[in-house]
DNA sequence: TATGAATGAGTATTCATTCAT
DNA sequence: GATGAATGAATACTCATTCAT
């Protein structure tokens, strides 16, 4: 990938996670990556593209973060990963991660399935530990997390940091 | 309020809680709502004045939803009518609740403080039932509210609904 | 119809005669029209919206001019209109006939059964006078017909004048 | 000339001849022709160059084609040649005639002179023959033979078989 | 000779907003 | 209050052309 492409896409990242997908003009990218606005183009075929683009990448950088819940054996270990992940996020990555979260309330990308491995394994995890209705222990605690890391990218992690050992503490995990 | 201006806000909500704001041109919303464009500029001033005027009509309608729960006087109450709250909303109101989800993310318009005194009241009543870190215990279960109110104004009430009987049982009210 | 309107109109149809359709630009058809750019869409939609609404006009215009020629009865006469009519346009209105001349080039436009009531008419007149082969002679009159308007247009009505004198000796009418 | 010019010659022909010069992008014809962008410029100098470029070889084939008309000595055959002529065209070459028809409607490349010797030929003929003014009949031979090759380039030679031996007959060469 | 990344001026089109009626 | 014609700044996108390699 040539340097300008990844400027393209460090800038879109910003502004989208910034702004939102609608109110971010091309040009403002283009600007911020200090490329002409034609190359956006060039290299993603359309603004779609380019959210796209950026989309693909955070599926495969989702699927390593969440490889360790996923592979790890110990059901209690399930347990304490998850809840100790949002609390991992480098700050470098926050606009990363706003992006997923704010491209979830524009319908047309949304996929609610994608998270299902984790919740099979959050419903194992809880079975195992001898939980009354797993499943929906495995939801709610998605949930609980999704809420948590909506907060910390929004606020930062200090006002939210009691909140880890409450739940682990919760979980006895 | 006049018919005409009423059309226009039912108009309005409906397409920016399905659209989002920035993807909705005030030419659409004039069409459905069978009105010239340029009154929309003559009652609400302007396309922002237009998601002002939803946006304080939801506050009250906000307020009006969560004094049950306020100014219940039974801890074990208050605990239960939270948690039914959500499932309880008429479909015919979804997008009405949708676009307070949406504006979140919207983030000028997004006033973090506003759910305050909901949260003090729910924090009485974990301390009132004997729960360690009421606080903790208030802020996860708003937010567990939040996420299964997500759920629901997108999918429909049917897909969670047996969330609502373990909830109330998992909280034992 | 407003005067903007049809001042657009005007400028297209100069334009589009003058440089084609493709080569038009619909800022420089504003520009000459004295309207916003805007003003083009709110009227016509789109570039070809303009299009279409020049040709319908051609279309209907096209029909009058050759309304004498189709309800003639007399069969010499039908010949010797046909003949003198490409003489007779207006200067004011090259631009409007060019156009339509452009426009065959433009292919998915091309209507090529628009003239099929003038070619029967004059096969019916060729059969009257007793030619053989009075499909034939239709066909090679109307495409004699377009040559010279074509010249006509091009260069003006002096350079191809004796040809109207020589085409009604030539078919004696 | 290499294979790749003559590959940018082949693609840029079909396309100027199905969609005009205007309406073809150097990219199309960059990639029809399975060749860079950039070598198209650097052939050619610029699109018009390329335009050019088919253009003069058009006229270097248009001279060959008249070739045997100009230098026929027996006036019959004069006749008899150039009405053949259109009916004789290979399929092959149809893309080749098609776009010195349609450059014959962006004005600057029309050059109205370019059939002169073809014309004086056809008067020298008909005056041979004793046709009554030679110069208007070699005009009028010249369109409806510019007027028959357009349509045989438009939808075949099938449609217009029968028109060959009825000018024959009509000529009576 | 040939490529392909990059540009910048343009191109059709959209859109919030104004204003005369 | 209500309309609808009109605007002008933006917007996504295109395209001929350049240039380093």
């Amino acid at each position: 990938m040539t340097d300008k492409k990844e400027n393209i896409l460090h800038a879109a990242l910003e502004l989208f996670a910034k702004d939102g997908y609608n109110a971010t003009p091309t040009s403002k990218i283009a600007k911020q990556a200090g490329v002409s606005e034609g190359l956006i183009f060039r290299h993603f075929g359309n603004k779609k593209g380019l959210l796209q683009a950026l989309i693909e990448d955070a599926e495969t950088r989702m699927g390593e973060l969440l490889a360790p819940v996923i592979f790890e054996s110990d059901p209690k270990m399930v347990i304490r990963k998850i809840i100790t992940l949002p609390f991992s996020i480098d700050r470098s990555e926050y606009d990363f991660w706003k992006l997923q979260f704010k491209i979830k309330w524009e319908e047309e990308y949304n996929n609610p399935n994608k998270m299902k491995p984790l919740i099979d394994k959050l419903a194992w995890a809880f079975s195992e530990l001898g939980f009354d209705g797993p499943e929906e222990e495995a939801l709610l605690l998605n949930q609980i997390i999704d809420s948590i890391s909506i907060s910390i990218l929004r606020d930062g992690v200090e006002p939210q940091a009691s909140f880890q050992s409450f739940l682990l503490e919760k979980y006895n995990v």
